[in-house]
RNA sequence: GGAGAGAUUCCCGAGUGGUCAAAGGGGGCAGACUGUAAAUCUGUUGGCUCAGCCUUCGAAGGUUCAAAUCCUUCUCUCUCCA
């Protein structure tokens, strides 16, 4: 019966999983009913998660549900080197301070997803532990299992060298210190990207060498961030962040491209997978607006993140203020002293991050409402009387209520 | 160590003495349209006391009435040779 209840597991792990190395393997730790490792190494250089990391998070949350342990290993030797993984160029190399103050901005963001607070569950490795223990020797000692040919066969570095730009020697070696890391956590399981398969496959190269069991690597899926093109990235600003407000969360979603909602659906939802080809159906016969799905889509991602609560206000939220244009109950409130001032000055008041230049060409290009009427001469002089109220929209997702009165 | 190439406004990338606040694309923002913060179209995208002025083209100097464009030095990046 415990069989049953992994392959449920499995199933699941289904949705998300691009590759298993290998199921036969993972099923037979399962099978074992001991309490697993599975090792989360984290490269803490850019401290910003995204809807593509938690689904790796959730699949590790679901272990840790079954009892399993996470060891979230922070690379801070290994990032002082710096992933090559996906970079043309090296990656400069970075301060103990700094990796620090990211590494704990990183505990963070998954907290919202992993359990952390249990240490039965959650524990915090570094590799500098036993990095910063190792002699020269120990180094030289472990480079020589490894082939340059194997670390060279990598496509990454491949396309490097035959373009032309070079690999230097601390990059070639970085999976070889990344394989190892998975000894010293005598590593079950990973669950990682599949660019990072190479690197954990290292992992289990080595420990096959030094007796122990490999671990099982899991691969997941990468799925496309909002712009329908890229993954999901910080430089290309088309990602949903695990530490986005409710709000963005929902309104980033429902910018998502049209074409992309199923795959979303699927990926970064637990609605049931019947549903979701119900919603396919529904939108390719024309009989579901796209609207409706993202609806669908946003209120399942925010209910997953923050609770139903919060889904449902999101949802009334952005119905009101964008399919009603109603004015936002919620809009932030200011005070304002009675009296003459410059339309342009009243902006700078309510937007003192942008410049007077930038307010004054959204003026001329009538993005300000106050209240019905749109106002576009930066020079008028508005007359606020003592104890009135106003409400002035600046473009489509700014809006703010004006009292009037004296301090 | 030797020989070349290059550093441009948020990003990519034109621009080789005045017509350059600097083409084009991307991204952003705004307007129209829309049951979407989709798609599409249009505009806009250094700052300000805004029909004018000020500050930008790796850094510092210099030539010139005038420089992103020419000269000198410096810093960094890349390519090739050994």
């Amino acid at each position: 019966m415990h069989g049953v209840h992994n392959e449920g597991l499995i199933d699941l792990f289904a949705r998300t999983t691009d590759d298993i190395v290998s199921l036969e393997e993972f099923r037979a730790l399962l099978d074992s009913r001991r309490q697993l490792r599975i090792k989360f190494g984290a490269d803490v250089t850019a401290p910003f998660l995204h809807l593509g990391h938690a689904v790796n998070l959730w699949m590790m949350r679901e272990m840790q549900e079954r009892g399993h342990q996470v060891q979230f290993l922070i690379g801070d030797f290994t990032t002082r080197i710096g992933d090559p993984t996906g970079r043309s160029t090296g990656r400069p190399e970075r301060s103990q301070a700094d990796i620090e103050h990211d590494a704990a901005a990183f505990l963070e963001q998954i907290a919202a997803v992993l359990i952390t607070d249990n240490p039965a569950l959650f524990t915090v490795r570094r590799n500098a532990e036993w990095w910063g223990a190792a002699t020269a020797a120990d180094l030289v000692q472990r480079l020589g299992a490894v082939t340059v040919s194997r670390l060279q066969s990598r496509d990454m570095f491949r396309s490097r060298q035959e373009s032309g730009s070079e690999v230097r020697m601390h990059e070639l070696i970085y999976p070889v210190l990344q394989g190892w890391d998975s000894v010293e956590l005598a590593s079950d399981l990973t669950i990682v990207g599949s660019d990072q398969l190479f690197n954990e496959s290292m992992g289990r190269f080595f420990q096959e060498r030094q007796g122990q069991q490999a671990q099982v690597i899991i691969t997941t899926k990468i799925t496309p961030g909002l712009d329908g093109v890229k993954k999901q990235s910080k430089s290309l600003n088309n990602f949903v962040a695990l530490a986005d407000s409710p709000r963005d969360k929902f309104g980033k979603i429902m910018s998502l491209a049209d074409a992309l909602v199923v795959q979303w659906l699927q990926v970064y939802t637990t609605l049931p997978l019947p549903e979701i080809e119900q919603i396919d159906q529904g939108l390719a016969a024309g009989s579901l607006h796209p609207m409706e799905a993202k609806r669908i889509l946003a209120q399942a991602l925010v209910e997953r993140y923050h609770g139903r609560p919060a889904a449902a206000a999101e949802d009334r939220w952005f119905r009101e203020t964008f399919s009603e244009r109603a004015f936002p109950a919620d809009a932030p409130q200011l005070c304002l002293r009675p009296g003459r001032i410059k339309l342009l000055d009243l902006l700078v008041l309510l937007a003192p991050d942008q410049s007077r230049s930038e307010l004054r060409r959204l003026l001329l290009s009538g993005a300000v409402l106050l209240g019905a009427e749109k106002l576009a001469d930066p020079q008028q002089l508005l007359d606020f009387p003592e104890g009135s109220c106003h409400e002035v929209k600046l473009g489509r997702r700014r809006h703010f209520r004006l009292l009037v009165q004296e301090e």
